[in-house]
DNA sequence: CGTACGATCTGCT
DNA sequence: GCAGATCGTACGA
């Protein structure tokens, strides 16, 4: 087990990161509450070319402004006034991309996250969107510039490897107003049949 | 200051 | 399959 350190963030292809993400964990330990799950979905936005990103044509914002900071924070939003999804903030200073964790599969602490999400059972769909993900993790906008080698997020590789061929690339969820942009293959998940076998085995 | 809307989820049909 | 929820943020006046 390694919790992922500044160099894995701060290297320049958030594309690639992205895809490297899918098999990680992503763990929160919020007031004493230690929880996690494998990602097994990321997608990538590409900073200021990528007119489907929140810093696309160098917008600057109270709201974005982590964004610009170095990688390996936290940055974390509020979507449709009830979602709070969280980012992974990657490459140097002045160069805001990000990656939208969009599902996990979960792991560690399962009853704490069957609360949070008030489920008694733990479906197919439990943390399979990234509202519902960082509503299981405890994850709010309050977490936005946190440092993810910190104690309360962060990112840990725990020697699950993936073919690459079980990474399945494709155009980004909602993103239709993004033009000729919302069709580059910057969504990453891993394929339908080893999320359920994965799902069953630590479900059961 | 007023207003429109979003990197979504859920429940009902 | 679809509408409603729900509110901080962005942006124009």
């Amino acid at each position: 087990m390694k919790v992922l350190g500044k160099e894995f963030f701060l290297r320049n292809n958030v594309v690639d990161i992205s895809r490297e993400l899918v098999g990680k964990f992503l763990v929160t330990n919020i007031k004493g509450k230690l929880t996690s799950g494998m990602i097994s979905e990321t997608e990538a936005y590409r900073g200021v070319v990528d007119k489907a990103s929140h810093a696309y044509g160098g917008k600057r914002t109270a709201r974005n402004e982590v964004m610009y900071g170095a990688g390996g924070n936290s940055y974390v939003y509020l979507c449709y006034g009830i979602h709070h999804l969280f980012n992974v903030v990657t490459n140097k200073e002045g160069t805001p991309h990000a990656i939208l964790i969009r599902a996990i599969i979960p792991k560690d602490g399962l009853d704490i996250m069957m609360k949070r999400r008030k489920q008694t059972k733990l479906t197919r769909k439990f943390s399979d969107g990234p509202g519902t993900t960082s509503e299981a993790l405890g994850i709010k906008t309050l977490h936005s510039g946190e440092p993810l080698s910190g104690k309360t997020i962060w990112i840990e590789d725990r020697g699950i490897k993936f073919r690459r061929n079980d990474i399945i690339a494709g155009p980004r969820i909602g993103v239709d107003y993004a033009g000729e942009d919302a069709l580059l293959p910057y969504r990453f998940r891993l394929n339908e049949k080893l999320i359920t076998e994965i799902t069953n085995e630590w479900h059961s």
